[in-house]
DNA sequence: TCAGATCAACCGCCAC
DNA sequence: GTGGCGGTTGATCTGA
């Protein structure tokens, strides 16, 4: 941590920016979820269950990360014998 | 919804963009939180406590009254156990 | 909160119980951990790869629980649809 | 582990027994977290606010010292901040 | 000691 | 308004 003389051996601008920098990128967050509840505002407007469609966006979430955590699975085994017995 | 009982037409397009405007909205809310760490990292390079920042940061997300009120009934229930007897 | 007459308006007696509960609880929840640990240690000691361990018994875990949101998610659809269409 | 390359013999049955004994573990693990739920509802019910009630017992199980510590740099980043301008 | 994975707490929405 | 639930975030623990 540079140090640059204030009284308490913390550089004060560095820090005022690093925690800037991530509330600014929490509040582009903030408004991306905004978003995501618009589009299902708008959803149930066209007569979707929005309880249903939720629950695919999560399967798609999750089939998704199966395929990801199937080959790593295989690789971990893989290994645990030694690549090949 | 645009159709049911016709269910192989219009609605299945639909359906599709809706849950692909939401998928990719929560992509770039995954990315930035990518981000977000990232800038955790690399204050933690310079030599700053992770954990401390975190907990500014949430403070500064709660107005000062709130926190207050909050403290208050912690204190309460603290003293009431004899300072953690 | 029965207040008893203390100078808070707060039940000492009646708190301290609750926080003991909770206490005992959670050291019970804490011995068990270890109790868990050990057994992954004592599986590395006959020569068990402990990571792959691990993998195994969240499958199967997941799988439960895979096995239980099916059924959820049919009732959820069947509903959804009006119990037939 | 057993044996390795007559695997169809005994190590099964350690396999799965370790497998099991770390299921029971887990299973009683989260028997008991249901039952502090349950506490915390009970205390809810008494009139408590359980939100500072899990904090108190969160800092029950800290040391004051360590408890100090961390406070310490909490407040210097937030005074660096300037008392969250 | 640090990075990564696992697990518990928090916080929104949603239905009642 | 309250309780339950899903998703996100933060803490803890394991292994390198």
């Amino acid at each position: 941590m540079a140090d640059i003389g204030d009284n308490s051996g913390l550089a004060v601008a560095e820090l005022r920016q690093i925690v800037e920098r991530i509330e600014r990128l929490e509040d582009e967050i903030a408004n991306q979820r905004l978003d995501v509840k618009e589009v299902y505002a708008e959803a149930k407007g066209l007569g979707y269950d929005t309880k249903a469609l939720r629950k695919v966006v999560a399967m798609r979430k999750k089939d998704a990360q199966k395929l990801a955590e199937e080959q790593e699975v295989i690789d971990l085994y893989a290994s645990a014998l030694g690549v090949f017995g």
